[in-house]
DNA sequence: CGAACCCTTGATTGATGTCAACATACGTGG
DNA sequence: CCACGTATGTTGACATCAATCAAGGGTTCG
């Protein structure tokens, strides 16, 4: 996979966009806000997250290294959600208007900002497709996606951190915490993964994919 | 709101685009088939679906007048969805390179195309965040949005019509056929929504969106 | 006109949310 | 470095929502 990540597009965003550091709570936008840029994940973790009337998160997506957060808001003109560091972070600013000149510039670059939406798009529908199944499933679907993501942008160890909690990972698949703490158990047992703390690792992928169905 | 179906991007797409005519229940693409193109809607409305191993179909999306639909392939090579038509519909066929140079040449069609991007993506979003709650709220979530929808870009008719089934939107948010008919029939008895079939019409707004919170 | 599909409604069952108690990890300040 | 307090995670008991099964009526299309 070509990542933004890469040498040649590194330099461009180092070109056009100002560096951020973050630390773990702090917020890149907050929900409301005007639209003016999006965020290319250089390193860290966010996760996005809307409040409903009622104070409750919904967490509407979790985001690594060569994602960029902020495009929900670009239609409407401000962003629809928070984003918010899971852990230390770097990201670069993009604003928008110089990345819609850049796309008459820098082919190369419009393919990519086109090539990581539509990775959004594509995830996102992938958990839609999941809306009606157990939470077995949902679990099982989103331990094997973050291992992929894992696998194919950051490394190859054995092990990944769940940088988020239990309860973000169930505000974003709809099920309650209790529910992702005793189905993470129940894998264990089975011999489907393991768990430390925060870090997982997949024993059994098939088991896993044979739930994914 | 400016649409692709404004006078002077029709005339883009029908420069680029070929014209397509489907009949209910036609293939705009399969699951599995090699993506290089995406289609903009002229007139009907179309879903994508995908077929799990167990031939159950997880509806991922409806798409109306002005949408675009295919994106999801694009970063894979492949669509990961079948698209098809709910009733007689037009789209525009457009090439995917064609796209990437006019989008170089013309920064109209350009950001058009990032909007609507943004839009699915929100919309997708909207819909994730609606995950965990209880199907009445993801009825009156997706009865609210479609109206919206329809207002806006289709026709300001006080009944809209749902040219899907009710297993289409039940598959769509995740619930059984007979919750969205029981939640439908308990809609028209608080007089909430009035409904003749396929056709609603929604009499109190208000009601509905407190449900949304 | 028949057949297939779609929609509605009722009865039952099972999965999962909620509440509660406890355990563990984390961060802060002494 | 320890001690405390808070946040996070685990586990159990119970209640509830919605899936499933089933039956019947309505609609569409060949």
């Amino acid at each position: 996979m070509v990542s933004l990540m890469d040498e040649q597009s590194f330099s461009l965003a180092d070109l056009m966009g100002k560096k951020l550091t973050l630390q773990k709570g702090d917020c890149v936008f907050c929900q409301g806000q005007m639209f003016d840029s999006v965020y290319l994940i250089g390193a860290g973790s966010l996760k996005t997250y809307n409040l409903n009337s009622t104070g409750k998160e919904g967490v509407t997506g979790f985001y690594f290294q060569g994602d960029i957060v902020g495009f929900s808001g670009m239609d409407m003109g401000y962003h629809p959600c928070f984003a918010k560091a899971l852990e230390p972070t770097q990201v670069y600013k993009i604003l928008f208007h110089e990345m819609e000149d850049l796309s008459a510039l820098e082919p190369f670059w419009a393919r990519q900002v086109l090539q990581i939406m539509s990775r959004q798009i594509r995830e996102n529908q992938r958990l839609i497709a999941l809306l009606g199944s157990r939470s077995e499933r949902k679990i099982a679907s989103f331990l094997l996606g973050l291992s992929a993501k894992f696998n194919a942008e950051v490394s190859s160890a054995e092990f990944f951190k769940l940088t988020m909690s239990r309860n973000d990972i169930a505000a974003y698949l709809g099920v309650s915490g209790e529910t992702v703490s005793r189905t993470l158990t129940q894998f264990h047992k089975k011999g489907y993964i393991q768990v430390k703390g925060k870090e997982v690792s997949i024993l059994s992928f098939s088991a896993l994919q044979q739930l994914n169905v």
